[in-house]
DNA sequence: TCTTGATATGCAACTAGTTTCATAGCATGA
DNA sequence: TCATGCTATGAAACTAGTTGCATATCAAGA
């Protein structure tokens, strides 16, 4: 296993806080760790089904009733040794993708129709952090109303999402700042 | 193209820039646009070459005295026309891969010991981004010196600069967070 | 002279991630 | 009955990204 290769991982973390089925894996990383690592179910399913066969997760059949049968996964002894051997690692530099980053910079090289678009682009895109703000903030008052009362995984779940919070009220003021550039090029 | 497939507009919009060689455009990625598109030389060097195929950009020999010849690249007509077509389709959501994220998550089913390794860990991560906002500030003094005084250009990349300082910070401000709670645990 | 280090380019093999498609159970409401 | 939509799993093909290696020029210093 590379250092760096983090969705097994991500994986083993969210199994040992909750066991679920590639579907509610899938779910939750839409929401939750889809935070900080995002992942499709396709992806989730093959990772799942490699780490079944070394032997890190189990799997037992659920019948339900009103809806169609899952695949219940979870941990190991193996699949725990694995994510301590890898939390022991050094840490890798978190990794960004920013799109909107580089279209603002291409933004120099189009004109202003595209800057006018791209304007619109931003504000949509402000409208979507706003919901996620939102979203996080709900979470939060419901998942940790008592900030006293916390076992060790609630208070280390709680600061990731604070992180989440920090996250998407940086990005809100950023975009403020480029809103404000966008409309200051065209004056 | 893929919507959201920016590597190939990465370069685009840096060698718009500033013409330069795969070389260049590494260190470029190492530093100013690697603040938001990572890329090693061989994956630049790869789709400089596939760019340069389909006519997107025009290379130049460079014979330099005491130092190797480079091969300098410049934005022709296609691959400028190719970038305003990106520019205008809609922006995705950034992708974020934050392993240390998940190692905190993962910290819940470590011992005493691994938590200690991992606040030995977060400390040198937070040095590493301290010294990050201090290298975005001595560049925001040195090529923005006069915030009146700027172009277009500049101001567009000023304004994503400015969002490079407020993330750092940011993180500085969570990663005190971070070791707040994980010191907390011990208690 | 020899080593180190920065500049400069690239191939080959591998791993990770995305996209498209396919299947199926069951609930709800038109 | 039929369409829609959520739950649930997965294969196959493709694209992107990483890792390890290879090569070469030239400067500076041991």
């Amino acid at each position: 296993m590379m250092a760096g290769v983090a969705l097994e991982h991500a994986i083993l973390v969210s199994l040992l806080e909750q066991p679920g089925s590639g579907y509610e894996l899938a779910r939750r990383f839409d929401r939750s760790i889809g935070r900080f690592w995002t992942a499709t179910h396709q992806q989730i399913y093959r990772v799942l089904k490699r780490m079944e066969a070394d032997g890190w997760v189990t799997a037992e059949e659920i019948d339900q009733d009103g809806r169609p049968d899952k695949r219940r996964h979870s941990v190991a002894a193996p699949g725990r040794a694995a994510l301590t051997t890898w939390l022991r690692e050094p840490v890798q530099p978190e990794s960004v993708r920013h799109e909107l980053a580089v279209k603002i910079r291409g933004a120099a090289f189009d004109d202003a129709a595209g800057r006018a678009a791209l304007i619109v682009e931003v504000e949509r895109y402000r409208a979507d952090h706003e919901a996620t703000v939102h979203r996080y903030l709900t979470g939060e008052q419901r998942d940790f109303p008592d900030a006293g009362a916390l076992d060790a995984g609630q208070r280390l779940q709680h600061v990731v999402l604070r992180g989440g919070i920090a996250y998407e009220r940086m990005v809100l003021a950023w975009l403020d700042d480029v809103l404000e550039t966008l409309h200051g090029l065209g004056r």
